[in-house]
This record gives C-alpha cells, sequence and structure tokens, in this order.
DNA sequence: AATTTAGGTTAGTGGCTATTAACCGTGGTG
DNA sequence: CACCACGGTTAATAGCCACTAACCTAAATT
C-alpha cells in the first residue's frame, strides 16, 4: 500500500525545497526576460539559483516546466487580480480606472514576467500554450467586459483591439526599462502610464 | 593589380543573388517572429527561402549578420522614414499626425519585422546592438522634438517616456496578430489606432 | 539509532546545429 | 570557346546543452 501524500509536512526541508524553487524561478523570469528562453541554458538558471545544472530537475520536469510555471503563474494572477478588482468596484468607469491602476503596477512591479509572456509565449508546449492563451483571453474578456458597460454600442471586436492597443501602451516599459534597472521617477511614470491609458481607452 | 569592383553590374546572375537575398530576410523575418532568433535554425532559413542549409553562407557571414541585416534595415527605415515625414510637414501638430500615421503604416505592414526587432536585440552581437540602438534613439529623438515643439514646458525625459508607450499602444497588433494572418477590417484597426495614440499622446 | 528519502553533486551521453570542407555546374567574361 | 568566379550541393566537424546515471550526505521518520 502506498502511503498517501494527503498532506504536505511543513518540515525544514519543505520550505526549503519551495524557496529554492521560488528563487529558480526568479532567476528564470530574469533570464529569460534578458536573453530569451532559448538563449538559456539549465545550467545557467541553476547556477542563478545558487545550485549547479541538474539539480533544477529536483524542482521542475524539464526546462520546458519551467516556463510552464512561470508563465501560468503570471496569467493565473493577472486573471485573479482583475476579478477581484471589478468585484471592489461599484460603477463601471471606477471599475476600468482600477484596472487600467492594477495593470500599471503588475507592468512595473513584474516587469521581467510581463515581457517573457508575450516574448516565449510560443516556446512552451502546445498543451501549456493553449492553457496559457485560455487565462490570457479571459483576462482579456474581464476588461472587454467593462469596456461594453461603458459602450455599450460598440462592438467587441473593436472593444477587444481596443483593450490590446491599452495593454501594449501599459506594458511598453518592461520593453524600454534595459535589464531591470530601478526606474527614477517611478511614481510620476505611474501616474503617466494610468493618464495616457485613461486617455487611450476613452476615445 | 586588383580589379575595382566600383560599380556592380546588373547581370542575370546579381539580381538572382539580390533576390535569394531578399528571400532570406524575408524568411527571417516571419520564422524569427514566430520562434524568436534562438528557435530557427540555418537550415530552417534556408529551406524557407528554397534554399538548403549552408547556402546563406553565400549571401551572409554568419547567423548574426542575417539578424543584423534585418534590425539595421528595419532601425533605417524608421529612422529615414520619419525624418522626411517631418521635414514634409509645416506645423508640429501635422508632423505628430502624420509621425503617427507613418508608424501604425509601418507596424500594420511590416509586423514581423517590429516583433523580431522588440525580441531579439539582445541576440545581436555588441557591436550591432549598439547601432542600432542608436538609430533607435535617432528615432525617438525625431518624436521627442516633435512633442516638445508643442509641450515647451515638459521635461524631455516625460516626453521619451510618452514616446515609449505611444510606440508600445501602436506596436502592440503585432502582438497580437498571430502567426501573420491577414487582419479582417485593417482600415478600422489603422483607425482606431491613430485616434487611440492621438489622445494618449494629447493628455 | 537505524533506515529511508530527497536534494545535491559530478560524470557521462546523445542530439542538434553553426560552421567549414570538398566538390560541381554554369553564367559571364575575355 | 576556354576559363573562372560564384552560388549551390552534400558530407564532415566541433561545440553546446538537455537530460540521465551513479553516487553522496543529511534531514525525517521509525
Amino acid at each position: 500500500m502506498e502511503v498517501l501524500p494527503v498532506e504536505d509536512r511543513l518540515t525544514g526541508r519543505s520550505i526549503a525545497k519551495a524557496s529554492r524553487r521560488a528563487a529558480l524561478l526568479d532567476a528564470a523570469a530574469q533570464l529569460f526576460a534578458e536573453r530569451g528562453y532559448n538563449g538559456v541554458s539549465i545550467e545557467d538558471l541553476g547556477s542563478a539559483a545558487g545550485v549547479s545544472g541538474p539539480a533544477v530537475y529536483r524542482h521542475f520536469s524539464g526546462k520546458p516546466a519551467v516556463l510552464s510555471a512561470l508563465l501560468t503563474g503570471v496569467s493565473e494572477d493577472l486573471l485573479d487580480g482583475s476579478l477581484a478588482v471589478v468585484a471592489a468596484s461599484t460603477d463601471p468607469e471606477a471599475a476600468l480606472k482600477d484596472l487600467i491602476r492594477f495593470q500599471v503596477d503588475f507592468a512595473l512591479s513584474k516587469a521581467n514576467v510581463i515581457r517573457v509572456q508575450d516574448r516565449d509565449l510560443s516556446s512552451l508546449q502546445r498543451e501549456d500554450e493553449q492553457l496559457v492563451r485560455s487565462l490570457q483571453r479571459r483576462y482579456l474578456e474581464v476588461w472587454v467586459d467593462t469596456l461594453a458597460e461603458l459602450s455599450p454600442d460598440a462592438e467587441r471586436v473593436r472593444l477587444r483591439r481596443k483593450a490590446h492597443a491599452v495593454f501594449g501602451l501599459i506594458n511598453s516599459t518592461p520593453h524600454t526599462t534595459h535589464g531591470g534597472r530601478a526606474v527614477p521617477d517611478l511614481a510620476g511614470l505611474r501616474g503617466l502610464l494610468e493618464d495616457m491609458a485613461w486617455a487611450a481607452v476613452r476615445i
């Protein structure tokens, strides 16, 4: 008979393991953002997390699994976050403003992962790619639903394009913030992006 | 004594060579956009241009040279085009509108190259990367100069960020137009992007 | 305290791929 | 019409890299 691992015990080892896994994902976000998925070796990944080479296989089944964990994670965070934002807002206009703020926060605080998401999505295995695309689609629909409440007459196709364009606007700084250095006037940038996004979305 | 190849004769072969080179660059734009520079092999590249493998070396010194030709080409086209646009306009407001139209045209007609440019810039060799970055910087400055004429009091840092964000907005569709399929309502998309860009830039 | 399990390590190993070698037909040139 | 430069071909070559094997130590479990 097998021992069912129904409940994971919080032993010292499991904590260490979790934090190592997190370190690997952090390293992956940074390295993939800089050099692209195919430009990073498992050895690079391991040593950036303070461990060398094949130890990565104690945490992930392979290189694709690392990318998959990274991208499904960010997609879920975006979707869940946006649902929470919309649920907390009363009127659609406030909801849209909060969605913008949320996306700006996300883009500025997780620039690396944002970058990887639209750079290396195609490197995922078919199944994972579909999952991530589905999560992204649902996130997009949260925006489109909110936009539709504000412009009931607009076609959804148009609203979808609008949302895409706003994402491009907001996500632009990760592309330009080279290497992940700190941004001087972060608050100013945040405000500028919010204002521009608001102006663009209200046309 | 060497024969100086001062003037290239327009022989049948040289024409064939030029068109093969163009085919290779087209293939590179498409494949790099889809799979990323490191996800495409020389063999892939060649066969997509109707030639197999090492024949590529008759046209480029190596794989990096292909990427370099692609990216310096697009950067130069953008810079030259923007200079022409500004030179043709009289007042700054018209210039800005034309710059937007120009960038939208470019993003919609050369989506692949746009994608490669901000995806695989870091795969260039140091020297070429500096060249491309320099061209991009000069292109950005064309925008910033125009913006500065319209808002003489604004800091250039802020205007630079603004321009970046507008690029992100306009270049968003290449990211979303998966696989390079034709866009249904191209004119509508063009108009939408222009309107949104104009609204965003005028905050 | 004995034993098992898990996360690490350092050596392979095999496949892919950029680049080079060696060779070949032909358009352009004299 | 003889020659040759050139764009192509297929067959090495060499290096990188994902992944596996074999082994080792120490935390958990008993």
